[in-house]
RNA sequence: GCCGGUAUGGUGGAACAGGUAGACACAAGGGACUUAAAAUCCCUCGCCGGCGACGGCGUACCGGUUCGAUUCCGGUUACCGGCACCA
């Protein structure tokens, strides 16, 4: 009989469909084991075949968990406000509810399809009133403890999507989502306050398992820098503070410079000679965007201040003061002192204004570049600092200057507070309101779900007002505090707020009495494995740790942290079509490289409709099976790595499940592990077990394989087989259910394949009884010997000797050392006979 | 510039507490079965030399440690990802 697998897949999915065995029971005894993947946004295209990479290998693991004996808990929902729908509503006149709605149903259709373990009954959406009445009420809870707050500054505005956008999701300048032009704008935003979180977000990761990367991207995002803040005076008797890491080189300071944004300038004016100079350069700044900025780093831009200078409190020295872009006034003080010899920046400007460089450690050429001195470099120039180093010169200055009242120790951060509004339609609204006389007041808990109301028209308004704006009867309200006449906030959250805590809403996501119960969270708290990609690391990941510490310290979770593990796979990329290795003439290469540059030397790129290399997971499911899709984009290559995908190589895979199918053809009744095949399957069932737990699908499969192969060669049981197919079950589901069944397993269990223990191996029976061993003469393979595992040495050494083809080697010759490495390999050392 | 990562056959990739490099696949070539094709099964498949048994060379490049290095150490190059005037 053929693999049918069309009619295979479709009927266990029906089955299970039915049947529940994914369901997740809260209280259940057994050990509990949360494995989570990142919620896709139901985007209108569908699910694409990235997707089931991370949601096949965590289906893995979850399935191997559950036989080896855990409660588990698989998830799925949908992270379902945000922009592309939003647009996609706007250009089509569709409700975006509507459109999600859509969306959604083609999503789970296909998550279905690829027969994940989910437990749908768990599923959420974030744009489900019932799902977003908590989010809103976490919200007011940040708001109440004073972690939400507005404030006037200049955000980042996408002049496409008309909306402004946390730093965090502007990249090279752009906007993150659609590549378009990103400017400063003043503007009033809610704001929350991850930065009082910065040192515990930071902290916190020794006690997690991430991997590596993401701890050291977390922790370079927060970036968080021990130093001083030194005063000083100015001739207009103000005081102006710099910050700075290296206070050891405080006797190298030779001017300072004020950020063209610092307030102060404005009071100085009257005492400044060249206003009108500083005034230009003000507004010539301001129009630059922070990345035209940084763009423009080489060239070194500023204004002495004439009139005004400053005193260096460590020695009286009077330096000048200068504005200049390249000073941030969001950084620090906004203020920085200037030592040129130890700083590459601080030596550009001083070259430019032609300022004096002062060597205060010892050994660069001050001439050539700055010197950006080690920790054990040795100071002088630099009085009572002479002859310390470095590191000894930081603690020894940083003490001075506290005791002298003009210093004071502080910890900076690059991490800047979250802008939390958006000025669009398609998000949760902000439950507050602005009353005249309170100010901004929650609304009242009873009140939540604040619902979005519908309105004529979503588009986004030039003016940055979000579209609620125009909906004046929902914007006039009464001040839940003095019920005098209050307005309601018109702009949304952000598209990240829904996925801050959905990892704590499918612990019981049908409460409306809170978020989620106490025994729920108790129980199942925290995700035990939480796979996502590396692009969410600054993001999603950071955002949501940030919540979750906020829910920690009002008392409504255990745990100080939402994720206990953290992986991140790989992107899949596409066949490029533009690659020079494509062309057939010398012609149609030098245009591809004219034409597409550097691009057209990559062999794989991001799949794209433009390209039009997008593979969609339909069209590999209904041409080789869900199964097949599952294996191949598991066997594909590492999972950490980017990899491509490869229409040849699948076919590999399917030819894997026909073989494993075809067994059923070869299996003799006999109901024992044969003789033959009981090491390779021990061996197998060890090796499996581990790579699935350490993501090496690829390696797992490469086993199976190997496996099959025995079993063509050897013959096999069903005894054999039915070892195989627990094995085969968290990779391939429906055909190792339909296998299962046909051998009449099902009835002699009573269960199904994945509802089995995961099959126990016998250490002793992994090893083989004889060993094949390499024999090598002075470092060089000149054969191999076979003898009984765990062989003496001095027997190794025998029979590697007596060798015929290592023999050749040793005549005339004295063995002068020989190594043994226990059943691999016996080395001879030889050297010619006196 | 700074911080991470990667480099292995025609291709995707295995192996590394230092111990027979290329598992498992894909592609390619040859054969069997077939009227034929598909499917399936069997064989070959790192490079160079040799009819051959064999020999030499090979894990980006240069060097070191070692009986032995893809694996460890130092240096170089290329590519990928993140950050980037953060004081």
């Amino acid at each position: 009989m053929k693999y049918d697998f069309a009619a295979i897949e479709k009927k266990w999915q029906d089955r299970w469909e039915v049947s529940k065995p994914y369901a997740a029971v809260t209280g259940d005894p057994r050990p509990k084991f949360y494995g989570l993947i990142e919620f896709p946004y139901p985007s209108g295209a569908g699910l694409h075949v990235g997707h089931p990479r991370p949601f096949t290998a965590m289906d893995i693991v979850t399935r191997k968990k559950r036989m080896d004996g855990y409660n588990v808990i698989f998830p799925i929902g949908y992270d379902a406000f945000g922009l592309p729908t939003e647009n996609y509503a706007i250009k089509n006149h569709i409700h975006p509810s509507i459109v999600t709605r859509d969306n959604i149903a083609n999503f789970t259709r296909q998550l279905k399809m690829l027969g994940y373990g989910f437990d749908w009954d768990r599923c959420v959406n974030t744009s489900d009133p019932n799902y977003y009445k908590w989010t809103q009420w976490i919200f007011l809870q940040m708001f109440k403890n004073d972690l939400a707050y507005k404030a006037t500054i200049p955000i980042n505005w996408c002049t496409s999507c008309k909306v402004g956008l946390a730093n965090e999701e502007v990249v090279d300048g752009v906007c993150e989502r659609c590549g378009g032009e990103v400017i400063r704008m003043e503007k009033s935003q809610w704001m929350l306050r991850i930065t009082k979180y910065a040192d515990r977000l930071i902290d916190d990761l020794d006690d997690l398992d991430y991997i590596e990367r993401v701890k050291i991207q977390q922790k370079n995002w927060i970036g968080r820098s021990y130093g001083v803040e030194v005063d000083f005076r100015i001739t207009t008797g103000d005081v102006v503070t710099v910050f700075t890491t290296r206070a050891d080189t405080l006797f190298g300071v030779t001017y300072m410079v004020i950020s063209p944004e610092h307030p102060i300038l404005d009071k100085w004016k009257d005492s400044i000679g060249n206003w009108d100079e500083v005034e230009a350069y003000r507004a010539d700044a301001a129009k630059k965007s922070d990345f035209e900025r940084g763009e423009l780093n080489k060239d070194k831009t500023g204004v002495c201040l004439q009139g005004i200078r400053a005193v260096n409190p460590a020695n009286n020295a009077s330096v000048p003061v200068f504005i200049s872009d390249y000073v941030l006034m969001g950084y620090g003080t906004g203020c920085v002192m200037g030592v040129p010899g130890h700083d590459q920046r601080d030596w550009e400007f001083a070259m430019k204004f032609g300022l004096p460089i002062i060597e205060v450690v010892k050994g660069g050429d001050m001439t050539k570049e700055a010197f950006v001195a080690k920790e054990d470099g040795i100071m002088v120039n630099s009085d009572f600092l002479n002859g310390l180093t470095v590191k000894e010169a930081i603690k020894a200055m940083n003490d001075y200057a506290l005791e002298h009242g003009f210093g004071k120790t502080k910890v900076n951060y690059k991490l800047r507070d979250w802008v939390f509004s958006r000025q669009r339609y398609w998000g949760e609204p902000i439950p507050l309101v602005h009353c005249d006389k309170c100010g901004w007041v929650a609304i009242d808990e009873s009140e939540l779900p604040l619902v979005l109301p519908n309105v004529e028209s979503y588009e986004p308004t030039d003016d940055g007002e979000s579209p609620l704006a125009k909906m004046t009867d929902w914007v006039n309200t009464t001040c839940p505090k003095c019920g005098g006449p209050a307005i309601r906030e018109t702009d949304t959250m952000p598209n990240w707020a829904g996925s801050c805590w959905y990892y704590l809403r499918y612990m019981d996501p049908n409460n409306d009495k809170a978020p989620f119960s106490k025994e729920a969270e108790d129980y199942w708290g925290p995700v035990d494995w939480y796979n996502g990609g590396m692009e969410h690391t600054t993001l999603h990941l950071l955002y949501s740790r940030f919540w979750h510490k906020f829910l920690y310290d009002i008392g409504v979770v255990h745990t100080k942290e939402p994720y206990q593990k953290r992986t991140s796979h790989g992107m899949i990329l596409g066949r490029n079509p533009h690659y020079v290795g494509y062309a057939e003439t010398e012609e149609e290469k030098q245009r591809l490289i004219e034409h597409y540059g550097s691009e057209a030397l990559r062999t794989s790129v991001k799949m794209s409709k433009s390209l039009g290399n997008v593979v969609n997971p339909d069209d590999v499911i209904k041409e080789y099976g869900t199964d097949t899709m599952r294996v191949y984009i598991m066997f594909i290559g590492d999972f950490e790595k980017t990899a491509t995908w490869s229409d040849d190589a699948v076919k590999g895979s399917k030819r894997f499940l026909d073989r494993c199918w075809n067994l059923l053809d070869l299996v003799t009744d006999d109901p024992n592990v044969t003789a033959k095949n009981e090491a390779i399957i021990h061996k197998t069932i060890k090796k499996v077990g581990e790579d699935i737990l350490q993501l090496k699908m690829n390696t797992a499969i490469a086993a199976l394989m190997t496996l099959v192969n025995e079993f063509y060669s050897n013959g096999l049981s069903k005894g054999d087989l039915e070892n195989f197919l627990m094995l085969l079950s968290p990779f391939a589901p429906h055909i190792a259910e339909e296998m299962w069944e046909q051998c009449g397993f099902a009835e002699k269990h009573g269960r199904m394949a994945m509802q089995m223990d995961w099959p126990k191996y016998d250490e002793s029976k992994t090893v083989d009884a004889v060993k094949q061993m390499a024999v090598q003469v002075n470092g060089k393979l000149r054969g191999t010997i076979t003898v009984p595992a765990d062989s003496a040495d001095d027997v190794v050494v025998t029979a590697a000797c007596a060798e015929e083809k290592v023999a050749r080697y040793l005549e005339n010759m004295d063995i002068v050392k020989t190594i043994v490495v226990k059943n691999k390999l016996v080395n001879l050392i030889i050297k010619p006979k006196n």
